[in-house]
DNA sequence: TCAATTAACATACGTGGCGTATGCGAATAA
DNA sequence: TTATTCGCATACGCCACGTATGTTAATTGA
């Protein structure tokens, strides 16, 4: 049985290391996740680690640039489908509502890495999400849909109530009622940044 | 020299544990603050804080419960002290954007209590906030000024929003343009929400 | 009024998790 | 071949948390 190559074996590590530190930070949380526990259940111990992560906030930002692109990924692929901007738009983030609902996102995307590593808009070269909410935005000014609003700060305003309304279903009483709610009452706010009445 | 009374002492000693907690939390974050460090210069010991907070926690439950009634005093203030309901919540809305700038209250509030307690909307006899701006919102709904959304959903899509534009300005490099531009698009995307186009 | 109990803390102890320093074999370079 | 770097494991010390155990003062109750 021949070994595999070097570059291989590296790679293959670093992958069961964020794959096993993904699994611990969603189920326990990253506070009570224990190094020696997760690189253990991958077959390695914290040495790996520290070998190449630097620190247990390093491997997170490789948990959450991994788990951003996949993000980023999905609502690209949502958005694409769609007839118009504007419905790409819209469908765009109800996608992200859902998302937000998986409990591995929200716990890692929402609620621990912005207390561990500060908020999100100061992460470098991830959230692919609100780059692509944002292209979105300024799609729709280019093509006079919505209002000369600044593209930025409205992919901002908008993922941040998305991913509020989000965390209210998850805790919501009954999560049915809430989501319809909540999606109804994000289609009237959005509805402000259109040039003309709802279309739809 | 008399001594206190007893129930005095007592409530001056959650006091000034509540004190450091809340000034170490928000300068050097909940993860990071020693209890033993913050009860010292307190003049007290673990001993007492486990004996009135339970835990870490606990404690962390106390400030968090302190500095939301503040935060809802402010709001409410605000609030009433505009001519329309409807020019009420944006001012309250502004003012909550301009806290959510206040590191104390960014790092406490809005990073690590969600992260240790879980999402605010189930924080159980706090988050005055959110109630605050609810009843706003089911005012202009009653009054006829908005359309006949649902009002917890509403209000918690416009905090999100909010909260997620304080983030953003306060990590930005200009904030003085970042909130400009945030409160621009925050007057736009919120005026869906009215029957009528905006008469400001 | 005087035990007995409880409240309000402090002290002492054990444990676990993190970071670093060190070691070691295998691969690569010289 | 030797030397050096790389990839990881092992070993060590430290700090922080939680708990168990005092200790003193206030409160109860007979």
């Amino acid at each position: 049985m021949a070994h595999k190559p070097r570059k291989e074996m590296i790679a293959e590590t670093r992958a069961k290391l964020i794959a096993a530190a993904r699994h611990a930070f969603a189920t326990q949380g990253y506070a009570e996740a224990s190094m020696d526990d997760f690189t253990g259940q991958a077959g390695l111990t914290r040495g790996a680690l520290y070998h190449h992560f630097g620190d247990k906030k390093g491997l997170l930002q490789a948990v959450i640039a991994e788990i951003d692109a996949e993000m980023s990924d999905r609502l690209c692929a949502i958005s694409s489908r769609a007839k118009t901007a504007w419905q790409g738009f819209v469908d765009e983030n109800i996608a992200y509502i859902e998302m937000a609902l998986e409990p591995e996102i929200r716990r890692i995307m929402l609620l621990d890495g912005p207390a561990v590593l500060g908020d999100p808009s100061n992460w470098p070269n991830q959230n692919a999400c609100l780059r692509s909410m944002t292209a979105s935005v300024q799609k729709l000014i280019d093509e006079g849909t919505i209002r000369h609003v600044d593209a930025e700060a409205t992919a901002r305003l908008v993922n941040g109530a998305t991913l509020s309304a989000a965390l209210w279903i998850a805790g919501a009483e009954d999560p049915e009622a809430a989501s319809r709610k909540a999606t109804e009452a994000f289609l009237v706010m959005v509805s402000g940044l259109l040039k003309e009445t709802v279309p739809a």
